[in-house]
DNA sequence: CAAGGTACTGACTTACTAGTCAGTAATCAA
DNA sequence: TTGATTACTGACTAGTAAGTCAGTACCTTG
């Protein structure tokens, strides 16, 4: 069945995003699955393998997200994605570039390359956003849509981490602060 | 001797920066060092002392900061402030804050505090100096100052993440931006 | 019905981890 | 001079990590 590795990469996911790569074990996954550790290796390899699948479903969603909603209006396009940060942020759970960059040097090269296309791919879908916004006059910004973008995702990555420690308010304070600079018709409250 | 106390302290500091609170162990500070593992466990118990000893060292040197550029203009400050993540980027280091909040939920109580500590550190004092900034004239911005300093910091700390897999002129082009915003009359180039 | 693949289990290895503790050499204070 | 304190060493333990591999139950397909 696929069934069991996609569990296995459900609960990884989460992990990673919970208390980072280097913090789960096999057995943190086989338990709660109520598998063997062995079956976890049948399916990953190795650890890195199981990061690269993470990632991969990762790239996934992102590619979904721009299939399904190139249609919208550019601001509508980043409503989706600040809601995603969002759920994360009620849940306590930091992004996957939030948690894997940190960890990027202890890892090698094929996972850290997955690691690089998760970030560029992330980068491009929020620069077209922000362009197409800008365009069509739902959005201003000073300055080229790929840094707007870059700051952006800065903002959403980083209000998860610091939510962690200064309160979870700290995620809609920042976020409303950014849409207010952008001048967008949206706050956290109407997500 | 406070000598290899200060020495391991300051290798842990960069291993963390570099690698992660849980990608690195007692070996790879006693080797380096030319002791024993069980040295640095008599100056340091457990890993979590050590990691709070760390953030002790953090917590002076803003305290230091703060006190000696307590007089200068709020943009200056923020320029030393700029600066020494500048030297980090080089150097492909993260700051603590991007180490530790990621591993935050792997930690126990004292640490955990600690490193709450810091954040808000941190914050009180960016925070303190775009206030002192706009007041002067010398920065302009819309909203609470506090909440523009967590947009400061996220952008310190990701343009240091991100940098790692974008390539390091990420955290230039990141804080031009930031810089440019705030209507700073300094630049990157200009440190 | 036989052969082969899929999805495991159970038992194991190797390597490392944090952490302990008795002993010791050197320094310092009464 | 003695006794305590500081800063270690050396030898160890217990636990956990990733990873291996032979065996097996259960389909599926010719």
């Amino acid at each position: 069945m696929a069934e069991t590795r996609e569990q296995i990469i459900g609960l990884a996911d989460e992990l990673i995003r919970e208390r980072g790569f280097n913090a789960f074990s096999y057995s943190d996954i086989s338990e709660p699955l109520g598998i063997r550790n062995s079956a976890v290796h049948y399916h990953f390899p190795t650890k890195a393998d199981l990061g690269e699948a993470v990632v991969d479903a990762e790239l996934e969603r992102v590619a979904g997200f721009r299939r399904e909603l190139g249609g919208l209006p550019g601001d509508e396009q980043l409503k989706q994605l600040v809601s995603v940060f969002y759920k994360s942020s009620k849940l306590r759970l930091i992004c996957l570039m939030g948690s894997l960059t940190p960890d990027y040097n202890t890892f090698e090269e094929p996972l850290r390359g997955k690691v690089g296309e998760m970030c560029k791919e992330v980068l491009s879908w929020v620069t077209e956003a922000l362009g197409k916004a800008r365009e069509e006059g739902r959005l201003r910004f000073e300055g080229e849509a790929r840094d707007r973008a870059l700051l952006v995702i800065s903002s959403l990555l980083s209000s998860l981490l610091l939510s962690r420690v200064l309160g979870k308010e700290t995620f809609q304070r920042m976020l409303d602060q950014v849409l207010q600079d952008l001048g967008a018709a949206w706050r956290i409250k109407d997500i």
